[in-house]
DNA sequence: GAGGGTCAAGTCCGT
DNA sequence: ACGGACTTGACCCTC
């Protein structure tokens, strides 16, 4: 816990746009891919993984420094994964144990920690589809830690992670696989320690619901995603709902973060912006449940929105859109114009 | 410079 | 069993 924990956030996630929904590129990251390294000389391949490294590592800074001159309720950012390219792909990894590019990771990503503790900037990581640390294959649980203590490293450099939750640091990953949750225990009793104090589960669309999460309270902060409950269960939540107190219990006194998304507005045209879009309804007119689960451009529809923000006084609110910055910005002008 | 194809990885769903 | 969605643009290559 930190003397910032009275602030109610509004975050956005990865990515950071200017007021014409454009990327801007010295806040955001460059990348490459392991088919265009593989047909590099090894110079030119590690010249390049080391460009993009200074690169990212200063973008993030920057944003960082950004999103440090926003107000209060708006300083929180989810960063994102691909800041070190190829860090676990086993052809490539082997340049990121190189002591030259640990030694510029460990002084420069401490400059970013830092700083957003400094501008009490919240980030956190979210590793992506392919971190499965309860998939029935062993190889696969095993890469997947290999995925997810990456995000460790990046965390530990900026100086997170050994304490509970610091800073309401987190690093966020789904339930998805068939070993379910008792996978989780068990991958835990692999992981780092800061591992251990970082990682918190999500509940998703398909296949773990908030019930299934819940079975590891006592484990990991858990994060509830009001767009993956709405999909999965076709209800909404009561922010007095005993699984509701359970998730904010589960992360013992640290303010919890929830994710906030809603469908497609293009798929919903015509809908009314102030009613509650109804799953089954839109089941029923043809929607597919696949398509709903979609991301939105903006937060277009304020009775989702009135929703989200009754989970505020509890929860920070991470908002996953595609204008990123500029729906986040956008909510909280909403909130504030109450 | 524009346009189109490519991209490390997993899981689930529909057919 | 297999293809596609998910997401997701950014980058790379060709013209």
């Amino acid at each position: 816990m930190t003397a910032n924990t009275a602030i109610k956030r509004i975050g956005f996630c990865c990515k950071y746009l200017d007021s014409n929904g454009e990327t801007v590129p010295d806040k955001n990251y460059r990348g490459t891919t392991v088919a265009w390294l593989n047909r590099q000389s090894k110079d030119v391949a590690e010249q390049r993984l080391w460009d993009i490294m200074e690169h990212n590592v200063h973008a993030t800074f920057r944003v960082v420094t950004e999103v440090g001159s926003m107000e209060p309720s708006l300083r929180m950012m989810r960063l994102g994964s691909d800041m070190l390219p190829v860090y676990t792909e086993p052809t490539w990894s082997y340049f990121w144990r190189r002591a030259d590019v640990i030694a510029f990771l460990e002084r420069e990503l401490a400059k970013v920690g830092e700083l957003a503790r400094k501008l009490d900037v919240r980030l956190s990581f979210h590793p992506g589809q392919y971190c499965v640390l309860v998939s029935a294959s062993d190889d696969i649980v095993t890469r997947s830690i290999d995925e997810f203590e990456y995000h460790v490293d990046m965390a530990r450099w900026m100086g997170y992670g050994t304490t509970w939750h610091d800073h309401g640091f987190k690093i966020n990953v789904h339930l998805s696989g068939r070993r379910g949750a008792d996978g989780i225990i068990h991958a835990l009793g692999r992981m780092s320690t800061e591992a251990r104090n970082l990682i918190t589960i999500e509940n998703d669309e398909m296949t773990a619901g908030i019930d299934n999460i819940l079975a590891l309270e006592n484990h990991v902060a858990l994060v509830l995603d009001l767009h993956h409950h709405w999909v999965h269960s076709a209800s909404y939540l009561d922010t007095q709902d005993d699984r509701v107190q359970r998730i904010v219990n589960s992360w013992r006194g640290t303010r919890p973060t929830l994710h906030y998304s809603v469908s497609r507005e293009d798929l919903l045209i015509g809908h009314p912006t102030d009613t509650l879009p109804n799953r089954e309804l839109l089941k029923s007119q043809g929607h597919k449940i696949q398509k709903l689960r979609a991301h939105s451009d903006m937060m277009w529809n304020t009775a989702v929105n009135d929703y989200a923000l009754s989970f505020l006084p509890q929860f920070d609110i991470q908002v996953e859109a595609k204008h990123k910055n500029l729906a986040s910005t956008a909510l909280y002008r909403y909130y504030t114009n109450l």
